[in-house]
Order: structure tokens, then C-alpha cells, then sequence
DNA sequence: CCCTGATTCGC
DNA sequence: GCGAATCAGG
């Protein structure tokens, strides 16, 4: 990929409205975040407003001088077989197609989205606790809809550090491949 | 671990 | 000029 009038132009714009580089290189595609931070400074836009660094902290930091591996050899360059070009296409980078949104970090252990709630058909047994009763280590699967009293969660054991038992986590967790083709009709609508 | 931008330097 | 590798930090 080349850095077209268009691209660049895309390039400002996007680093202009705070997105990140990875975001910025999902956005364009065909590069990858090192790409766009590259041409972004060599356009010279980096730094963004970041809140007037204070003087001190903007001045070079004399001790910044790089222990890069003494390139004993061509680091880097030499060694390196062509390039099998594997995009950056991991983390926010693959959900960068919405522009705004900046919710990342709102997110909660979250429990299965209601539609997923009633989707269980095997008879499995819960242990069936209450929000109160549910402490670490037990299994987060919500049993019923969450606005009603006799909402439950499964509370059976989970492994330390997960939010659902062994069973749950089987449902929780399929492959995006076989999402489709096990997924068992959801709610109409709602 | 995930992520962020900054920098170097072979190409 | 380009961008991977690396660094430094959250």
C-alpha cells in the first residue's frame, strides 16, 4: 500500500479526531499501526494536544539514548524472511469501524446478553443463587430475566478466575466458527 | 496480558 | 520515505 493525497489525507483527519494508530491503520487498512505512526511523524503531527507537557517534561530526556541490541549483525533487517504481512488485526483494531464510541473500558465481567439467557435447553443443575448469595469463584450464567425477583445466577463452582463453571463456559465460549450453526432460535425480537 | 506512542535504522 | 523492531510506559 502507498500513501496516497487520499490516505494522508484520511491519515490527518482520523489522528486529528484522536484515534489511535491502530484504530487509524483498521481504518485504512493495509497497514499497520508502526506504519501510521511512522508517517504520522514524519508528516510531523505527532503529539497531540496532550495537555501542555510541562516545559521540564517535554525537554529531551538526555538518557533517552537507546540500548537498541547493538544491530551486531543487520538486526532486524537482514534476518528477516520476506514479510508474511499479518496486519495488525487484533484487540480494538478489528472494531475500529465505528468511529466514536470510546466505551472500551465500560464493560463489566459482563453476563450473557438476555437473548443468550434462555437459550440453554439441556436441563443442567444450578446451583440457582441470588446476587448476594453469588461470591468469587461461582458461576456467573444468569438463570431468568434479570428484572424479575426469581432471577438467579447458576452458582455452580467456576475455576478461579472465571465467570462461569465448566458447563456454562462450554456455551459462553464457542468458536465464532460454530456460533452460527449451534446457535438454537433466540428470543423474537428481544 | 492487553494496549499506547516514540524512536531507530535497514531497506 | 517507509515501516518492523524495539523501547518505554499505562
Amino acid at each position: 500500500m502507498q500513501w496516497t493525497d487520499e490516505r494522508v489525507e484520511l491519515l490527518k483527519k482520523l489522528w486529528a479526531d484522536g484515534l489511535s494508530a491502530s484504530q487509524i491503520a483498521a481504518e485504512l487498512g493495509g497497514v499497520t499501526r508502526n506504519a501510521v505512526i511512522g508517517k504520522v511523524h514524519r508528516l510531523g503531527l505527532s503529539g497531540r494536544a496532550k495537555a501542555a507537557p510541562t516545559a521540564v517534561a517535554r525537554i529531551r530526556k538526555p538518557v533517552a539514548s537507546p540500548t537498541r541490541p547493538a544491530a551486531s549483525s543487520g538486526n532486524g533487517g537482514a534476518s528477516r524472511p520476506q514479510q508474511q504481512a499479518v496486519y495488525a488485526s487484533r484487540g480494538n483494531a478489528a472494531l475500529a469501524a465505528a468511529p466514536v464510541m470510546e466505551a472500551r473500558h465500560v464493560a463489566a465481567p459482563a453476563p450473557r446478553p438476555v437473548a443468550m439467557q434462555l437459550v440453554e435447553t439441556t436441563p443442567f443443575a444450578c446451583e440457582s443463587v441470588t446476587i448476594m448469595e453469588l461470591k468469587e469463584n461461582m458461576c456467573r450464567w444468569p438463570l431468568g430475566d434479570p428484572s424479575q425477583a426469581e432471577f438467579r445466577f447458576c452458582g455452580g463452582r467456576s475455576t478461579p478466575g472465571h465467570a462461569y463453571c465448566p458447563h456454562h463456559a462450554t456455551i459462553a465460549y464457542q468458536p465464532a466458527n460454530d456460533r452460527r450453526r449451534d446457535r438454537r432460535p433466540m428470543m423474537p425480537s428481544h
